[in-house]
RNA sequence: GGACGUGUAGCUCAGCGGGAGAGCACCUCGUUGACAUCGAGGGGGUCACAGGUUCAAUCCCUGUCACGUCCA
């Protein structure tokens, strides 16, 4: 017999290990099946399953054990990312830790080195963590992003560009972290708001004439002013316009320019131009070609181009120290409180830098066209559809994307220089020295470029370099495009935007059909979770206290669209309990000799319960196959629990007792065969969300009645059920007597009849068919409401309960119980519960336009609700005028 | 400043043109041979606000307010 609860602890590991080791993680090698394919959101290799994690693999793997179910070639590609900042930063740290040298006085070689170990030791934590979750991934096919082949396809993109002009060199202003000391990209830089002030600084006119009032949030960048602009048609400035101003400190004329970037209304409406150091005034210098001068090294200090005083100054004490200068110099005219946004580094989170640097580009704007051109035809569906705005609205205003960091732990750009400068770009050195001895005539020593390639940039092609591009490979064949991305929408720019571009100029076709987004995990008060605020959840300690089929059952049904989760235990621990319920029926039907019968067909059922729990199983079925086939995992997981609580096991297992304790032995034998199929559909329509426990259940019903034939629940066949087994007279039948028994329980619970009363049922007006319902289920009805009979009357006996059901009235006599108040106020909470709905339909039936304009079936609809309601208004108005005759 | 999203029961959220729903929390009752990780019953909402469209609006449109996120 079946334990009292499922144990997740024991059964887990060897439930996994006997999937994996089945091969039923890989695709199905029927070619007649249809392909379906995920390609895993590859985590850091050195990072660790946190809760967003387990929602994202949690929805992929529910869709691909779904269609895996169904018959597809289902394939979950996994693999991990080799994160080039967020590794080199964690390895640093680690070293710096252990006491070893910094990563510069270790040297390049050794540093990798050591970054591969440690790659080696922790690399495999965060896949054995999915495993733990149950994501069904076909580790076979498991891919690294800096392994063999997917570098190969990484040097193949880069070279294809260069080619093409649509990868170049470019010295430009870039966001410059001068912690990593690398450029990084727009995107990974990070606005934030913060207390700051405007500096007013006065610049005396070269000629003493006079001066000019200019105000910055950055004082220590006066350092590097070429200029001051003024608005070209601003009055107050017209006649200052090419002359000087004589920079304090620095002590250097820079001329008074006219550029409408100055905004009059702004301060003095003059303002100081470093084309160096600021975005617009790199615009502005551009326009006006005037100087850019430099005065940071790379770890942002004051380089040589400043006085001696502030070289080598860290830029936070260089601002004072400016600052102070000019109120030295009487120059300082006003310090104004004020909230700005900042530039900060997403990894390193401090303050970034506009510097000046060659780097390499990505012509993004090119490979954007057909990328949305893709999403506006269609081919690419996002889900919720609403995303496709924010995916336009950057690609419509995309920028060149800088690809080159100065880093160790990545991609080496594929780039040699010859001594005079002279750039080959080839895919391996080897190719690198037939260009340049073509180019010189002769060899000449070359140096690869020291910058590896921004980490999104290999993650961009992974939906075909996994699958062993640019090799044609039977994969690529069978499973590009991919059919659904899932994943977050924080990384639509940082990766799903680049996939649709690189896969689209690679492969010729867009890289998924359907992108879905799914919501963002936040702790239970709604804040984002992060280490520092310390409300991280551990979504392995979750599967440790609850089990990962609770986990993942609560991280589905919370999965709603455009919305945060907002996670709790209490919210675990209830469809914890709901595993637990499911175990139990299953447990009752066990112990009721519930069996699967050799040949059933559901078909062929005649009793009306069974035929009501056919109906409702198939329709599950249906809304659970549409649910998952739309991604709406919410949904999915609402219908399962709502069936199998409140439709199997609160009236399906309650109203089959007497069935399975009564003398009739067919309709008995009938039952437990019927329990036995509902029971494995349910297995069946529950696995994709809870695999573990519906698993287990499976082996353990394995020996009960006839063979199943299936094999593995993982692979069994998904419930295909005809719409013809729905049963629209047992669903009347069974419709009357739960609701009979609900406003039953309802009466003698309101009116508090005691638990151990059994007093009949008397059916006191219902039509025919009614009654008969009444009589062939008297027994059910005994047992499920607690009563000793159910017997037909012509009138309600003195201090009978009268109560109206689908338009029957019933009554039960507890007149010896009756407080005369509380049926009172129950009868007449009824009367006005009755009252308002006739009021409100019969202003709406009053309205000759919504008779003649509402659809047929509204009209005929109130029409009913209205003649039932002023029934059984009338019912029970009668028999409140009984009761008051009795006092 | 721009874009997007969200405002429904105490909390978390479904629903979305024709009778306001679930889970949790709360209150009352219950040791019924599957399950106390349970069962039965109950209270609780001018569906943010104001206009409009419609026979009919929580749902569609416009505006306002509040909150959130992203981009400047």
């Amino acid at each position: 017999m079946l334990e009292k609860n499922f144990d997740p602890k024991t059964a887990e590991q060897r439930l996994y290990a006997m999937w994996e080791g089945s091969g039923a993680f890989a695709p199905s090698a029927d070619p007649a099946a249809e392909p379906f394919s995920i390609v895993i959101p590859p985590p850091n290799v050195t990072g660790s399953l946190h809760i967003g994690h387990a929602l994202n693999n949690t929805l992929q793997d529910v869709l691909t054990r779904f269609e895996r179910m169904r018959g597809k070639a289902a394939l979950w590609l996994p693999g991990t990312d080799h994160a080039g900042i967020a590794t080199q930063m964690v390895v640093e740290r680690q070293l710096a830790a252990a006491g070893n040298i910094g990563r510069r006085d270790m040297g390049r070689d050794e540093f990798i080195a050591k970054v591969w170990e440690w790659k080696a030791e922790s690399g495999g934590t965060i896949t054995n963590q999915l495993r733990r979750l149950g994501a069904s991934c076909d580790w076979s096919r498991e891919r690294f992003t800096l392994d063999e082949g997917l570098s190969a396809a990484v040097r193949k993109v880069f070279v294809t560009l260069h080619k093409q002009g649509l990868i170049y060199r470019d010295k430009r202003l870039v966001n410059w972290d001068p912690h990593f000391q690398t450029a990084i990209s727009d995107i990974e830089v990070e606005q934030k708001e913060v207390d700051g002030a405007f500096y007013h600084f006065a610049y005396p006119l070269e000629d003493g004439s006079g001066e000019i009032v200019v105000a910055t949030t950055r004082p220590e960048t006066m350092l590097g002013d070429t200029a001051v602009a003024v608005h070209p048609s601003d009055e107050r400035y017209k006649g200052l316009i090419g002359r000087a101003v004589r920079l304090p400190i620095v002590n250097r004329p820079v001329p008074i320019i006219a550029d409408e970037y100055a905004d009059p209304e702004k301060g003095s409406g003059a303002v100081k131009i470093t084309p160096a150091h600021d975005f617009n005034d790199y615009q502005v210098g551009k326009r006006n070609n005037l100087p850019m001068i430099n005065i940071f090294t790379d770890d942002a200090k004051i380089n040589e181009n400043a006085p001696a005083e502030y070289q080598g100054l860290d830029r936070f004490a260089a601002r004072k120290k400016v600052v102070a200068a000019f109120e030295e110099l009487g120059l300082l005219r006003e310090i104004e409180k004020t909230r700005h946004a900042v530039p900060h580094g997403d990894r390193s989170g401090v303050v970034i830098e506009p510097y000046l640097t060659d780097q390499w580009y990505v012509d993004a704007k090119v490979l954007a066209q057909p990328a949305i051109k893709a999403v506006e035809e269609g081919r690419t569906v996002f889900e919720p559809r609403h995303w496709e705005k924010t995916y336009f609205e950057w690609m419509r205003n995309i920028e060149p994307w800088c690809i080159s960091r100065q880093l160790w732990w990545g991609h080496r750009i594929p780039a040699w220089y010859g001594p005079d400068g002279k750039i080959f770009v080839a895919e391996t050195e080897e190719g690198a020295k037939a260009l340049a001895r073509e180019h010189y005539g002769h060899d000449e020593p070359l140096r690869q470029d020291d910058d590896v390639l921004d980490t999104w940039f290999s993650s961009g092609l992974w939906p075909f370099s996994t699958m062993g591009w640019p090799e044609k490979t039977s994969d690529l064949e069978r499973f590009y495009p991919t059919s659904t991305l899932i994943t977050g929408f924080d990384i639509i720019f940082f990766w799903v935007a680049r996939m649709m571009m690189m896969g689209i100029h690679f492969m010729g076709e867009v890289p998924f059909d359907r992108v879905f987004i799914n919501a963002l995990v936040r702790d239970a008060e709604g804040k984002k979770m992060s280490k520092s605020k310390g409300n991280v959840m551990d979504p392995l300690e979750l599967v440790d206290d609850y089990g990962a089929d609770a986990l993942r059952f609560t991280l589905t049904a919370m999965s709603g669209q455009a919305r945060d989760i907002k996670l709790s235990r209490q919210r675990i621990e209830g469809y914890r309990n709901f595993g637990t319920k499911l175990w139990n029926a299953a447990r009752f039907a066990q112990v009721n000799g519930c069996a699967r019968a050799e040949g059933f067909d559901p078909a062929n059922v005649k009793g009306v319960l069974n035929r009501w729990i056919v109906g409702e199983t198939v329709r599950t079925a249906h809304s659970i196959t549409k649910a998952l086939e739309g991604c709406s995992f919410d949904g999915a997981a609402n219908g399962l629990y709502r069936f199998i609580w409140n439709t199997f096991c609160d009236w399906y297992v309650e109203l089959s007792k007497p069935l399975l304790n009564g003398a009739d032995e067919a309709l008995k034998a009938e039952t437990q065969a019927t329990a036995a199929w509902a029971l494995d559909v349910i297995l069946k329509l529950l696995h994709p969300v809870m695999p573990f426990l519906t698993e287990e259940l499976w082996a353990q019903t394995a020996d009960l009645g006839a063979p199943r034939g299936e094999g593995m629940l993982i692979t069994a066949r998904w419930p295909q059920l005809s719409d013809t087994l729905i049963d629209p007279d047992a669903d009347a039948e069974i419709g009357l007597i739960v609701a009979a028994v609900s406003e039953g329980r309802s009466v003698k619970a309101e009116l508090n009849v005691p638990h151990s009363a059994r007093p009949a049922l008397l059916v006191v007006d219902a039509t025919d068919a009614q009654r008969t319902v009444f009589q062939t289920n008297a027994a059910v009805i005994a047992q499920t409401l607690r009563v000793a009979e159910v017997s037909f009357v012509e009138q309600a006996p003195q201090g009978a309960i009268p109560f109206v059901v689908n338009g029957a009235t019933l009554a039960l006599p507890v007149a010896e119980f009756i407080d005369l108040a509380a049926e009172r106020a129950r009868l007449a909470k009824e009367i006005t519960g009755h009252a308002s709905d006739i009021a409100h339909v019969m202003k709406k039936l009053g309205n000759p336009a919504f008779v003649a304009n509402a659809k047929e079936e509204v009209v005929e609809e109130n029409r009913e609700r209205l003649a039932e309601s002023e029934a059984a208004k009338a019912k029970l108005e009668h028999a409140l005028s009984l009761l008051e005759a009795v006092v």
